[in-house]
DNA sequence: TCCACTAGCACCTTTGAAATGC
DNA sequence: AGCATTTCAAAGGTGCTAGTGG
């Protein structure tokens, strides 16, 4: 049984008390079948040891930076890369393209973990596409409730996962807000990040101890309704079974269809002189015709390089990421808000991609892949479309495409879209790595009231892998710059993954707050979060063991009228001991986000030039595993030199980071047990609000909260009250299980949207 | 007028049940 | 009768395009 929460103050999970908690706050009225006191009487009937798990049990302690994941088809990902890649959105929701396809390692055979795929900004900004490039043209939308699309095979053995490849194929993505079939919701036209999530369940009644957080730069996407780029539609054509019939062979083929269209306009105008029709239209108007065409064609086409293996999307040989995780903090995910802090952290970066040529396509467009970074990278950002991302960064971590070393024939010059963005990279000389070190907009972490450090000295494992990172920074005005990698997992990782926030582009050292260019009118970022407060980590955080801040959970989105009820997929009842309904595989995490920006909107996008962008530009497949607790930890961490990042991180051979220990990190302290439920019920349980936090907004619009603008929290595992609920009180979730079952995944909508 | 979005289309793959053969 | 293989149709995934609406 597994909760999530993306913020403290919500536990989620597959119908149980995070449901209620929703419905109770929010809008009871809309979920009429799950009465608040039906919530409380089972959150109630909870033993009081199943919230909190015993702190530190050694049974939950698992080899530490062992766990690794890699990027299966990562130079399919990297074709898409170098032009920017694009995801179809519709109402009905659409599949990604390429897919997901993940190799777990390092998990312990016989634990059961669960893993998730959710996706999240990559910054504030709307992208259009105009010139060929995709361009930052304003201020991103208020942020949709996270969702989480859990793998259906989830729970399953660490040998399960470890023997199969893993593929969040099967995941939608839609911009209908109002989805009810749980896909993942997000806006057109904005950037975002794919996660992965590995949650380890120990068993029915005790889960947590570990959970890995994975990030691949190079599988970040721009959502378009339409596709924009001609270049990126081939591509998908070409490496997508599904849209074989548009290949030139095929019978939906551009030219066919012409000829169709000629034919119907011949056919429709009986005075049409039949001169005038394309010669080709013959090929359509007799069956016969068009068999014998279509058959040429394909005898043309076979001599063509052949396209990469449809059936995965690609199934590139390359080497595995080095890349992983973590941390291996004992976390019992049911425990306070400590818990909610990714207790795990660690940065898996993939040292060195290998890529293996699995395409021809991939090869064309590649070229050669070498398995660093330095060589693979070049290759992909040759014609990147995403404006580069203006990201601080040093050099020194930046994995830049050598162009001695990379065989692309014609290396891209990218000191123009450098110069001309504010936020590039190569403006900056503090290392992306830096990046994580900034702020971390969460609630107070330790039990203590007085504020601390996040970062103690104990945690400098994170810090990179500084000769994995080119010093170049390539960039390409469409796409965003590689090398800007190191910061662009920098992020996420402490972005995204701790925070949940959207990657905003962050002065990479902390206490860098010295203004970046923004003379590049092309690339406006407006970063939501005021100049990297270095601070992060010298101020005093929130107690972390603390509950929601007030202001939070007075921020909940008022416009969801209802709130969507996770359910339970069949496969995962036997986990969870839950009803036999079972909907969605995926969680729908309300974030935060929007309702920050609510309390600062305006402040939010005012100091565009105050952040860098934080564009991560694609990194090398590289796999960034960061544990939450890295990120805190490193964002926290005051004053980190660049040159504090160890050594090993250069090198490709060797992904794993050192483990951090974050048991001198204050919100990791398990003394205290946070309970959402508490402090919904209890609101005086909240803490104060520590005036001495620093304010990522700006000055002139001072927040009047005490967290920075979109804010948003680490994925929270908690555990599920519903292993101790008695059968009494299982009905109670069951009656929400109004969804039927999903065959592609589960989905666990908490938003607080109506769903259903 | 421009642009983002939608619905419907044709083509294709995937999937699973039914049919067939051993 | 049981199992394996093949066939077939339905379901669903693609990009394309015309139309719509802001």
């Amino acid at each position: 049984m597994l909760s999530m929460e993306m913020y403290p103050s919500l536990t989620l999970g597959p119908q149980r008390i995070g449901d209620c908690f929703y419905r109770d706050r929010q809008a009871a009225a809309h979920m009429p079948m799950f009465p608040p006191a039906g919530c409380d009487m089972a959150a109630k009937a909870l033993p009081q040891r199943m919230i909190p798990p015993p702190p530190n049990d050694p049974t939950t302690k698992t080899p530490k930076d062992e766990v690794k994941m890699e990027l299966e088809n990562a130079s399919l990902w990297k074709q898409f890369t170098t032009v920017g890649t694009e995801m179809i959105i519709t109402k009905k929701g659409r599949r990604m393209f390429p897919g997901l396809r993940l190799k777990l390692s390092g998990l312990n055979p016989s634990l059961r973990y669960l893993v998730l795929l959710d996706i999240v900004p990559l910054d504030n900004s709307r992208y259009r596409f105009q010139g060929g490039a995709w361009q930052a043209v304003g201020g991103a939308e208020a942020r949709l409730p996270d969702r989480v699309f859990i793998h259906p095979d989830s729970p399953a053995t660490g040998a399960h996962w470890q023997s199969r490849t893993i593929s969040f194929h099967h995941a939608k993505l839609t911009n209908n807000t109002l989805d009810s079939q749980g896909h993942i919701i997000l806006h057109s036209l904005h950037r975002y990040q794919p996660r992965i999530h590995v949650i380890e369940a120990r068993d029915v009644l005790r889960w947590g101890g570990g959970q890995h957080s994975f990030v691949f730069p190079e599988t970040q996407f721009l959502t378009v309704t339409a596709y924009q780029n001609n270049k990126i539609t081939e591509l998908k054509i070409n490496s997508n079974p599904f849209a074989k019939g548009f290949r030139e062979d095929g019978m939906n083929s551009k030219k066919q269809r012409d000829a169709r269209q000629k034919r119907k306009i011949c056919d429709g105008t009986e005075t049409l002189d039949i001169v005038n029709c394309d010669p080709c239209d013959s090929t359509e108007l007799q069956p016969q015709q068009m068999t014998t065409a279509t058959d040429l064609q394909a005898l043309a086409l076979a001599s063509l390089p052949p396209l990469p293996n449809p059936s995965c999307g690609f199934r590139p040989e390359e080497a595995p990421y080095q890349a992983s995780l973590v941390q291996e903090q004992p976390l019992d995910l049911g425990q306070a808000f400590m818990a909610s802090q990714m207790s795990d952290i660690g940065i898996s970066m993939a040292n060195g991609m290998q890529d293996m040529p699995g395409s021809d396509v991939a090869n064309m467009i590649e070229g050669s892949e070498t398995q660093a970074y330095t060589s693979n990278f070049p290759a992909v950002q040759a014609n990147p479309s995403f404006p580069l991302a203006p990201l601080p960064q040093s050099s020194s971590f930046l994995p830049v495409p050598d162009s001695s070393e990379t065989s692309n024939p014609q290396p891209i010059d990218y000191t123009p879209i450098l110069s001309s963005s504010p936020t590039l990279c190569s403006s900056s000389n503090t290392p992306l790595l830096q990046q994580t070190t900034f702020t971390f907009p969460t609630p107070p972490p330790s039990n203590s009231s007085s504020p601390q450090p996040l970062l103690s000295s104990s945690s400098p494992s994170y810090h990179t892998m500084p000769e994995t990172i080119s010093p170049h920074t390539p960039a390409d005005a469409s796409f965003p710059a590689p090398p800007c990698q190191a910061g662009l997992q920098d992020q996420i990782s402490a972005h995204s993954l701790l925070t949940d926030q959207p990657l905003q582009g962050e002065p990479i050292t902390s206490g860098n707050n010295s203004p970046i260019d923004q003379t590049s009118a092309v690339f406006i970022y407006p970063n939501n979060l005021p100049a990297n407060p270095a601070p992060v980590p010298a101020q005093p955080l929130p107690n972390y063991n603390l509950p929601l801040a007030p202001s939070l959970q007075c921020s909940l989105p008022t416009h969801g009228t209802s709130f969507p009820f996770p359910s339970v997929p069949p496969h995962m009842q036997s986990f969870s001991n839950m009803s036999s309904n079972s909907s969605h595989h995926a969680f729908n995490f309300q974030n935060l986000s929007h309702q920050t920006q609510a309390a600062f909107p305006p402040s939010s996008f005012t100091h565009p030039s105050s952040l860098p962008h934080p564009h991560p530009s694609f990194q090398p497949s590289s796999c960034l595993g960061v544990p939450s607790s890295f990120q805190q930890s490193v964002s926290s961490a005051p004053s980190m030199p660049p040159t504090a990042y160890p050594q090993n991180l250069a090198n490709p051979s060797n992904p794993s980071y050192p483990q951090v220990d974050i048991s001198g990190i204050p919100q990791f302290n398990p003394a205290a047990h946070y309970r959402p439920e508490m402090v919904r019920h209890h609101p005086s349980l909240l803490p104060q609000l520590d005036p001495s936090l620093p304010s990522n907004l700006p000055s002139s619009n001072p927040p009047q909260s005490l967290y920075p603008a979109f804010p948003s929290y680490p994925l929270r595992l908690c555990q599920d009250p519903h292993s101790s609920l008695s059968i009494p009180f299982r009905h109670l979730y069951r009656q929400h299980q109004h969804g039927h079952v999903h065959p592609q995944g589960s989905y666990l909508d908490m938003s607080t949207r109506a769903v259903f």
